[in-house]
DNA sequence: AACAAATAAGGACAAGTGTCCTTTTCAAAC
DNA sequence: GTTTGAAAAGGACACTTGTCCTTATTTGTT
């Protein structure tokens, strides 16, 4: 009843079962397990076909109780769940993975980051990681409870949280290529569409748009309009195409638009479209992420790319360098340069 | 030394370190932290609030290994990543959450499947989980070794994987559901976008396509045309238009086009108005999944919702009537009703 | 066959936790 | 002051693994 049926043993859990199913003695198997030197090499081949036949694994969790470094980064994801943060997530998993690293993954709705950093510690991860954009002041404590268990943190995409080490998109510097190409086209005046926002990520774009303009020796006040004030913001898609409507049969309709994303840029194309107007021979139109729908309009949506993968790298060298070195005093902070992709949503401004 | 320098102690790592600090026996902290009788509330108090000072949080791997039972759900990620798959393993996540159960995530790349459930198996997960569509041969094998291993499973979205237990979408339902509605319209003739494969997901849904057309009395084979084999299919946006710029020229075109999901259609919405065509009005198009992008083109693409909350939920109670009954020998397979979401994009069949 | 060397077996301890048990402490009641 | 009972302390063991150590066995060589 011993080698007929290998599968009727349901599950072996642990190192002395599967030695004892091998007929090998517990420590010889771990020795084996770990590369300890002094085996013979059949003895180490028949150890590994019984582990390929069985299936069996060692208990992750007591050999973490001894060893004490868990290889296990806790990801924080926004809860948005946009498709840039998803990507960034794939994308950072897969380069932890190539260096050995699990990655334990939360979606952190907003107030409940306290648990998820208390499960994460539970767990005894080496790192945690937020991924996208959250309530400053409770990741700001949690960025503090994390330091004083001197347990390494990152946050990715958020820049400007107190304390925290970041990587982060210089959007600012995104804002001001879009208006930097604008102003080449002629245009000079801006509608700006859902860049209303007391949120920091939101004020530094402005000030982005600020500087640029500036620089061009326009003032921002005179030079942009918004309407964001009119509409309850449901569904970006939708706002966008409300304000693009209301602007349509404004007296002082800017000639170029700026969105403070994709979906909204893509609604304000319609908006504009259904009104009558030519994109971008009347108005132009801008986005912000460079996502896959801005090349499913007509014309394609001249957006800012995120540059995902090169945040995502810069990330995980950033990540690994805690590890692997001493704790640093000031917090590291990591600045992503994005890149304008034109398409036809712009164009020279009418006369 | 003691009381000034609260968080000057780094972390406290073990429940003894903890007591110590708290100033009771380490038993007693533990008697606390589960729960158990004759202590005394100021005890208890005392506990509770030195565990909110300091941020302790006993070791999980430790406590799992006195437990056996771990509370935790591997999640298998389908590698894509498609939004409806995202939308899915988050809904899942916070109902696990909500019974206290955690979840690891990890992405599937092609051929990693072996190395994924390793891990899981090796964190002693209670089961895992696949969302989305797989190579089939390969998840077959994972499922057979986890009925070995007598590890509970579940396929959400891939039906018909030997062995697995399964919650998916009935999509040859939603297939003939788009055709009703069609038909309803006076559709007569139906151009196939994308459906050629021989994936068992398409296959499924061209049976219900077929079977549709059998109850009106029409014949598949007569009534439906395809122009897949003349595209390569790179990027399901560009594929779409690619496949409706080539329709629209064609003799015969049909009158009704159906696409494999919302990226296509949406594509070939936009193919069809480049070269001319009236949507609805000379041709009606269909997607699938009712993703968001359909509400952003004009007209609004009708589409087949895949019901995610439904779905999810569904999972879920299954996953946790295997944890808490005993095991099935039969395989457990739930169909989710689609719902047809009728938009701008069909109309009459022409004259 | 005898011996030495190589290899495997098996005991012990540690890691942090839960739980059981016994012992000690403490406060209240008499 | 003594008794009583509740509450806390503290020892022990188990869970699984890695590692060290000692002992037993096998292997290879002479």
């Amino acid at each position: 009843m011993s080698k007929s049926t290998p599968k009727s043993r349901p599950s072996l859990r642990s190192t002395a079962e599967f030695a004892q199913h091998v007929g090998l003695a517990r420590t010889t198997v771990s020795r084996v397990l770990n590369g300890q030197p002094g085996l013979k090499a059949k003895t180490i081949a028949r150890v590994h076909a019984a582990m390929e036949a069985t299936g069996f694994t060692p208990n992750a969790h007591a050999l973490h109780l001894k060893g004490k470094h868990t290889a296990t980064i806790g990801i924080c994801m926004e809860d948005l769940l946009t498709p840039p943060a998803v990507r960034k997530l794939a994308a950072l998993q897969r380069l932890l993975r190539e260096r050995n690293y699990s990655s334990l993954i939360e979606v952190l709705n907003p107030g409940e980051s306290r648990r998820v950093v208390r499960h994460f510690l539970s767990m005894r991860v080496d790192a945690i990681v937020f991924i996208g954009h959250f309530d400053e002041t409770e990741i700001a404590g949690r960025i503090a409870e994390l330091t004083a268990h001197s347990t390494s943190h990152l946050v990715i995409d958020h820049a400007g949280i107190a304390g925290a080490n970041t990587v982060a998109l210089d959007r600012a510097a995104g804002m001001a290529a879009v208006v930097n190409h604008l102003h080449a086209l002629g245009h000079t005046t801006f509608g700006l569409l859902g860049l209303t926002s007391p949120a920091r990520t939101v004020i530094e774009r402005v000030n982005g748009i600020r500087a640029a303009l500036a620089a061009h020796g326009l003032n921002f006040d005179s030079c942009t309009r918004s309407l964001d004030h009119l509409r309850v913001r449901a569904g970006d898609f939708e706002y966008g195409r409300a304000l693009a409507t209301a602007f349509a049969s404004a007296p002082d309709r800017p000639t170029a638009f700026l969105a403070l994303n994709d979906e909204i840029g893509v609604g304000a194309l319609h908006g504009f479209q259904s009104a009558g107007l030519r994109v971008p021979q009347d108005v132009s139109v801008t986005g912000f992420n460079n996502q896959d729908i801005c090349a499913m309009t007509t014309p394609g949506l001249t957006s800012v790319d995120q540059q995902i993968e090169p945040t995502v790298a810069a990330a995980a060298k950033v990540i690994l360098e805690q590890l692997a070195g001493p704790a640093r005093r000031r917090p590291i902070r990591r600045t992503i340069a994005p890149q304008l992709v034109v398409r036809g949503s712009t164009g020279p401004a009418p006369r």
